[in-house]
RNA sequence: GCCACUUUAGCUCAGUAGGUAGAGCACUUCCUUGGUAAGGAAGAGGUCGGCGGUUCGAUUCCGCUAGGUGGCUCCA
């Protein structure tokens, strides 16, 4: 029995095979089989637009039907290059084949690529395969390289798995956060100002919500908030090492011949409040918070609703210590991220990776070694499985990051600790702290953000509850529907009661229909709708439907209050 | 930034073989005062992303440009 991963990359050989068939002059790459389906890279004069997906599928399906066996076949290099004749990707791939490992070919019907496999046995097993988008993709990830033409794919038993798989991702695409935040009426972003979050009141309360919740989580771990200009001098991201580093991703400005930036990060600020005064050992570790406003001039292809955008708030902190407590630090710090992720009910899809030094980097190797030995130490003290991503680092520093999955299976990072001996360096911004010897030291720096941004954070948590946020973050937490005009009064001295409890309550005083009232605020995900008319008025109850319960009956107002505290 | 696609009312989308546009929802007004998922009627709303070209005439064809979408690269 074939696996799915076989079927999926046996469809991307049958896609490369009718890619050929259909078209003059192909180069073909490499067509992997992915979490969700499979690719095939591909080079040609012709540009491939889904309308060709037509008959490259009826061609694929031709040779599905065929039923050819996929017969694998160890090749000396030799007769491998002699078959890959005219490939050039093909060639070059061969060439990062090490001396001494074997080289495989499958060979299916005419059609023969070197592959390390496995596939399946016979063509029929692929199943039904559809070819979904098109897409450019920098030949090996380079982007200096050529770009080749992206095929994705998806494989089925047969039409009807095929039609659930894309209908699943209709659905996802309802959860999307970016239709979400519209409907919901949370933000908007305006196409002359791209990469801008506009929030409106809806949003921005689940914005301010957030802030206060992890304030209080900061407040606990010993942290102090602190805030910095927006705006500081070329001559101090200079020194930072940024000017030099980080330059093309500035927003610049100048004012009397001085030039200046809009701070693309937070850190240098917190050294700024750290060198404003002389500090000892007892002040470390010294945890400064901020949520400090960052601007990114970020690649325009790279923006995505709210989740890559160009101005956004980080739940930032700067914690500067000295070299022997960066382990106990990185733990605490760990420990926090799993228990803020645990009340999102983020707990399990959670990827953490430890990205090592990059090409762009300061500072010398053993000192980044030494780094990248430390948090893994602390990943380790904290019970946290991660993968290492090499290379991967900022250029100051190795870091933590932790990802989150979007509704449509993108990971996107969000908290990361990131590790940092150049900042505070002589060379850097000097930090100095008087040691129990007397003399002046430099301290260690560490860059976290739990949440990572606001911004792309609430992105993900409006596609995680798919709108329906829990009680305590909903903007709107209580709606009360009056069932006409004449509960109008009721209806407002509800609201006051529930009001001054601290609730988020609204009253639709519009001129609709119960059944109208009551759909809105459903469709709107409201969690708890109070319908009030004179029959509750008479003898002081409120009839309550709460969100996925539906009618819960009458109640006195006390007995809802209690309720609906027992929920925060 | 790169490759492809795309842009019509606030939103979701029709449409025009090139002769300046339409639906549903939302919005406004009026009628309806209705007890658990859409009461009824009328109205308003668009230089068809922007600039240029072809044409008697462009929302439609072509070019450039901006935004968006899907990826790639890069990143919180």
């Amino acid at each position: 029995m074939a696996t799915i991963e076989e079927r999926r990359h046996s469809a991307a050989h049958l896609t490369a095979r009718a890619v050929q068939n259909v078209f003059e002059d192909v180069q073909v790459d490499i067509g992997p089989a992915t979490s969700d389906g499979f690719y095939y890279d591909f080079d040609l004069p012709h540009r491939i637009t889904p309308e060709d997906f037509g008959k490259i599928e009826a061609e694929i399906k031709r040779l599905i039907a065929l039923d050819e066996p996929f017969v694998r076949k160890v090749v000396t290099r030799e007769e491998c290059a002699k078959m890959l004749e005219g490939q050039t990707y093909k060639l070059d791939r061969l060439s990062d084949i090490p001396e001494g490992e074997d080289i495989s070919t499958y060979t299916v019907g005419d059609y023969a690529e070197m592959c390390r496999g496995p596939h399946v046995a016979h063509s029929s097993e692929i199943g039904v395969v559809k070819l979904m988008r098109v897409a450019g993709s920098y030949y090996r990830g380079d982007e200096h390289n050529k770009m080749l033409q992206r095929i994705y794919g998806i494989v089925g038993t047969d039409q009807a798995e095929i039609d659930a798989i894309i209908a699943r991702e209709e659905e996802a695409k309802r959860r999307d956060h970016r239709r979400l935040g519209v409907e919901l009426d949370l933000f908007h972003l305006d196409p002359e100002d791209p990469g801008q979050v506009f929030w409106h009141p809806k949003g921005w309360s689940i914005y301010v919500t957030l802030q206060e919740y992890m304030r209080k989580k900061l407040v606990k771990d010993g942290y102090q908030e602190v805030n910095t200009p927006a705006l500081m001098p070329r001559s101090l991201w200079e020194r930072s090492g940024h000017w030099d580093h980080y330059k093309q991703n500035m927003f610049i400005t100048e004012s009397e011949k001085r030039i200046f930036a809009v701070k693309p990060m937070n850190c240098p600020g917190a050294l700024e409040i750290f060198n404003s005064r002389m500090r000892s050992y007892k002040d470390l570790p010294l945890r400064l918070a901020e949520f400090g406003h960052c601007a990114r001039n970020e690649p325009s292809g790279t923006l995505h609703g709210i989740m890559r955008v160009r101005g956004f708030v980080q739940d930032d902190a700067h914690i500067i210590c000295t070299e022997e407590q960066i382990e106990e630090e990185v733990a605490k710090f760990c420990r926090l991220l799993k228990d803020v992720y645990k009340d999102f009910g983020f707990d399990k899809n959670l990827v953490v990776k430890l990205s090592t030094m990059p090409e762009d980097h300061v500072g010398d190797e053993s000192t980044w070694r030494h780094a990248e030995a430390s948090l893994a130490a602390a990943c380790k003290a904290c019970e946290m499985d991660y993968e290492i991503q090499p290379g991967e680092g900022a250029f100051y520093g190795p870091k933590l990051e932790f990802t989150l999955i979007d509704a449509l299976g993108r990971p996107w990072q969000c908290g990361t600790i990131q590790l940092d001996y150049q900042l505070p360096s002589a060379e850097r911004l000097n930090a100095e702290y008087i040691g129990p010897d007397g003399q002046k030291h430099h301290p260690v720096m560490l860059h976290r953000a739990v949440l990572g941004s606001l911004e792309r954070f609430i992105g993900i948590l409006i596609e995680h509850y798919a709108g329906a946020f829990p009680f305590w973050l909903s903007p709107e937490q209580i709606r009360i529907l009056p069932v006409s005009d004449k509960a109008l009064g009721y209806a407002h001295s509800v609201r006051d009661a529930l009001a001054a409890e601290g609730f988020r309550v609204e009253v639709d005083s519009s001129a609709e229909k119960l059944g109208a009232k009551i759909r809105l605020a459903t469709v709107e995900k409201v969690p708890y709708q109070i319908v009030v008319g004179p029959r509750d008025e008479a003898v002081g109850t409120v009839s309550v439907r709460a969100r996925g319960e539906g009618d819960l009956g009458a109640m006195k107002i006390e007995e809802l209050i209690g309720k609906l505290k027992k929920e925060i």
